[in-house]
DNA sequence: TATATAAACTACACCGTGCAGTTTACATAT
DNA sequence: ATATGTAAACTGCACGGTGTAGTTTATATA
């Protein structure tokens, strides 16, 4: 790897970790060049401005969770293993500290700057990408009935989003691993009591 | 009035929409003094720094938002009813200006000072207040059958809060009052479907 | 020879203070 | 009632101190 690609890295994870530590606007252009062991001409050298690298942090780290399996609808397995393992995933990528960080720095400055907020809700991450596609498959297998579907995936998501990110986020308690079971194991039945046909 | 009650409504008020729409960093004394009519030196007159400005403003808004009635559980009622209430006292508060308001100051101080979090989490506002009592009473009655009351009340509270609130937070879309009952009814249902005891 | 480094520098924005002078509110005297 | 005194509050402005984005310059290193 060129040296000027190393000091590259170098800046990119220092400021990850000092936006998230520190906030954008309480981070100096001193302190992130001490901590990335860098000059501060050299930070200059590869981003023009601050902002220039706070949006090449976001999109790093948005291309760093962009990845993740996708949960294909599958007739011959039990509905709820399924959904399980959908809910499992996507509780695993939001209570990721990498998910957290892109989350708060992102946040945050929606929250300053509202003309950024597409930006937050274009991104389609975890499980939103598929969830449409899967229940759709399973009301055709006739497993589920659903009338308005991308309405159901959102009461699902937002399930796992409301007891284990925003907590997360907001600087509350994090949950327990056993915790986070219970928190799937219940946002499961109380979406089946309403969606699931019932055999027999 | 006297004039100086006057003049630190001018400031509360001017504090309180510089803050909401610049956020507190942001904001700067001067600039806070000219929206408020007022000279720099009364508003140090009144608040020594501009933290002790920022709880004034906070204190403020939650007295605003605390009153609110209290739904109590009605055996004679059906429990949809009542719960619908529940709902549209609890979406009106989501969805007001001055809840919004607050809860974007509050949440990004926050997330810039994770100290501050208890701060959030103490305050109970809405139906938070009263929800457990009214399930408590709910499940006695046999209407209702749930074993982890806080939890179950958090689901509720959490359909809402995420259709409603945070999608307006983050300056996404604001929902039409048509689509609020649609999401007051959804919500019902889901929990209704897992809850209820069916009569007969 | 191109790039990194260190340190000093510029330009600016902001918090909070001090102070001289003015306005307001209200009590007391005529 | 009207005039006058007075204390409290407000104003406007300048200033100290601090922090920070971004630049410049001179030097070292791969």
């Amino acid at each position: 790897m060129k040296l000027t690609d190393k000091k590259r890295m170098q800046i990119l994870d220092a400021a990850e970790e000092l936006f998230h530590s520190s906030g954008v606007e309480h981070t100096s252009m001193d302190q992130l060049a001490l901590q990335a062991k860098v000059s501060k001409r050299t930070v200059y050298n590869h981003f023009a401005t601050k902002d220039a690298l706070f949006q090449a942090i976001l999109q790093r780290m948005f291309d760093k969770l962009a990845q993740g399996g996708e949960v294909r609808f599958n007739v011959a397995e039990p509905i709820d293993q399924q959904l399980r393992r959908i809910a499992q995933d996507e509780v695993a990528l939001l209570s990721s500290a990498a998910f957290l960080r892109v989350a708060k720095i992102a946040i945050m400055q929606v929250m300053q700057r509202p003309e950024l907020a597409q930006l937050m809700s274009d991104s389609s991450l975890g499980c939103k990408r598929y969830i449409d596609n899967f229940l759709t498959d399973a009301c055709t297998a006739g497993v589920l009935k659903i009338a308005d579907i991308p309405f159901a995936g959102k009461q699902f998501i937002y399930q796992l989003k409301s007891f284990v990110f925003y907590p997360s986020l907001f600087g509350l308690e994090q949950q327990t691993p056993a915790q986070q079971a219970h928190i799937i194991d219940e946002a499961i039945a109380l979406f089946l009591a309403r969606y699931q046909i019932k055999p027999g």
